[in-house]
DNA sequence: ATGGAGGTTCCATCTTGTGGAAGGTCAAGG
DNA sequence: CCTTGACCTTCCACAAGATGGAACCTCCAT
């Protein structure tokens, strides 16, 4: 499987898998030309990672994700615990970003949006 | 006033500082000896600044708010425009993390957390 | 004079890719 | 057999928004 059709199948460009080849995510092998070939175990990989990705988890966690996915005497426990720190990190995300949002909709709606230059987002800013 | 002094004042660190004027935000005058003087107006742009970015703004909308908080004949409505497109985005981001956070605690929760190797969280990554 | 606290510049690093240039390869059509 | 276009390769640069460190300069107090 070439790197295009891998891509089409795991969702992910091919320089995003370049990439995570590069940072030794996945390593797949090489025909004579210099083309990469990947198996169905690459192909599995960068799905594995196409969703774990997609769910906020860094490029860090995915490497310990896949580590323990292959590892078949792991414990549910530390997958677990893994995630329960990344939740703990998104709440963080959502807490900042929400206060972030509570005052701002507070400045826009106090704010006129005529034509005059008189400005309470401004004169929040400048406070 | 000397660049930790507003630092301190403004709630930066000299190296954020030197950064916003390499991108142009701020121009302090030099001393002889090459020391940047940082005057009340550089003070205040910087404490504009900060409060900006904490609210989520891209150093090119700070750019753009600085430039209307300059200008006396700005409208409000503009500045209310660029509030309003980055609530929009702060908004998009919020539903994200949101999604992300709830197929994560589903996860978290559907996991038994023990020492055996079953785990909903790699099989749905795996899925 | 010397020491330490500040200042300066420049370069590297972080994260997670993306864009583009220069060039090799392959398969199909004329 | 040759050309054309679609892929493939590597390598370098850039994005945001700083931050860390090295090497070096300057000022002030003792």
């Amino acid at each position: 499987m070439n790197i295009s059709e891998v891509g089409k199948r795991a969702g992910l460009p091919p320089k995003t898998i370049r990439f995570y080849e590069e940072i030794g995510l996945i390593t797949p092998k090489r025909e004579a030309n210099g083309y990469r070939v990947f198996s169905e175990n690459d192909l599995h990989r960068l799905a594995f990672l196409r969703r774990a990705r997609a769910l906020g988890f860094t490029v860090q966690e995915c490497r310990q994700l896949l580590h323990l996915y292959e590892d078949e005497s792991r414990a549910s426990a530390d997958v677990k615990s893994l995630a329960r720190e990344h939740l703990a990190r998104i709440d963080a995300q959502l807490e900042e970003l929400h206060q972030m949002r509570t005052t701002l909709a507070e400045l826009i709606n106090a704010c006129m949006g005529d034509n005059r230059p008189d400005c309470p987002i401004l004169r929040d800013l400048a406070r």
